[in-house]
DNA sequence: ACAGCGAATGGTATTAGTTACCAACAACGC
DNA sequence: GCGTTGTTGGTAACTAATACCATTCGCTGT
């Protein structure tokens, strides 16, 4: 089977960014590649660890936030996890900071938009509305981002060095 | 302070859902009400620690999905947590089940569609790009749905009946 | 207003998801 | 082939979310 582009692409990505090919990164991005849906870390270790005897989980982890820095993945919203809750339940829409995962939201009114939702009933989906995300930079990030840009951080898994919301004490309970 | 009517609304909804109006409810939808960004249960947990002495952050998780199954409130994408991956890394559009919150993505050209970004200057942010989120039901929960639907159900925090796709196996490290 | 019933709360324990750390190892340049 | 540098694997730590159960509270009928 000869390799293709895709693979070679990756390779060549790799080396722009002055990162080494191993055999973790080939693998755990070509394991991304083939799909049409964004998977979570643990689906894509468990996709990997019959192929790949030996894969850590924290492997998985690191290569895709390496691979998300270098802008060869790109996250993806994940309405489940972290049950993030909106007052508003009639349809608006929203900003993200990519740095720091800050969300705003946006009247409806304030975007103007028209959009046609597909015709996606051959795959048995029922589409019910829609929302529209805004991915950008938060005020505070890009200050800090204008303040000193080493090589144009994009946000990644871990890699964040924006101000980021989150608790500091320990938990009461 | 006369009780403004979005009290009265959130107790007339409460009572339409055979749902006791207890004070953790009524704190917790009204700290929620203010706001303009839509907060992780942590931050709402914080918001009222302070004010609503006694507070358990279990209680924060369990009133929020309830006011998100009864619909006063929703769920917002999170791109942060649940790091998930997206191996398309040009613009395209996603279609998410409300009920197992499983992702697909959709081609930028399938979706036809016009937008123009706000002028959301005046808050600093600084807009890259966007993606549409539709939200609905996947094949498989709307058979179940339709299979058993008790009182049309809307996917809470918790309360998942659909196929959600997660791993069952402990780790291995 | 009061009692009784059923549901909600609080606290702890437990599970899941993610990251830090370090010794062993592999990739790249010479 | 050899050394340097960066990555990997594994464990432990840490954060996020949920299960469980005794206690408490809201609601209904009197």
């Amino acid at each position: 089977m000869a390799p293709p582009s895709r693979t070679l692409q990756f390779e060549a990505a790799c080396r722009a960014h002055g990162l080494p090919v191993t055999v973790q990164r080939r693998r755990i991005f070509a394991a991304l590649a083939g799909r049409t849906a964004p998977p979570t870390p643990d689906q894509v270790y468990a996709a990997l660890k019959d192929t790949l005897p030996g894969v850590s989980r924290t492997t998985v982890y690191r290569v895709l936030a390496t691979l998300v820095r270098v802008g060869l993945l790109a996250r993806a919203c994940s309405p489940g996890a972290a049950g993030r809750v909106d007052p508003r339940t009639s349809r608006h829409h929203h900003l993200v900071c990519q740095r720091c995962d800050r969300l705003f939201d946006l009247d409806e009114e304030s975007v103007e938009h028209r959009i046609r939702p597909p015709d996606v009933r051959r795959q048995g989906f029922a589409i019910q509305d829609y929302s529209i995300y805004f991915t950008g930079l938060c005020a505070a990030c890009r200050k800090q981002a204008t303040a000193a840009r080493p090589s144009q951080q994009v946000a990644g898994l871990r890699a964040r060095t924006g101000p980021r919301p989150k608790r500091r004490g320990k938990r009461a309970g």
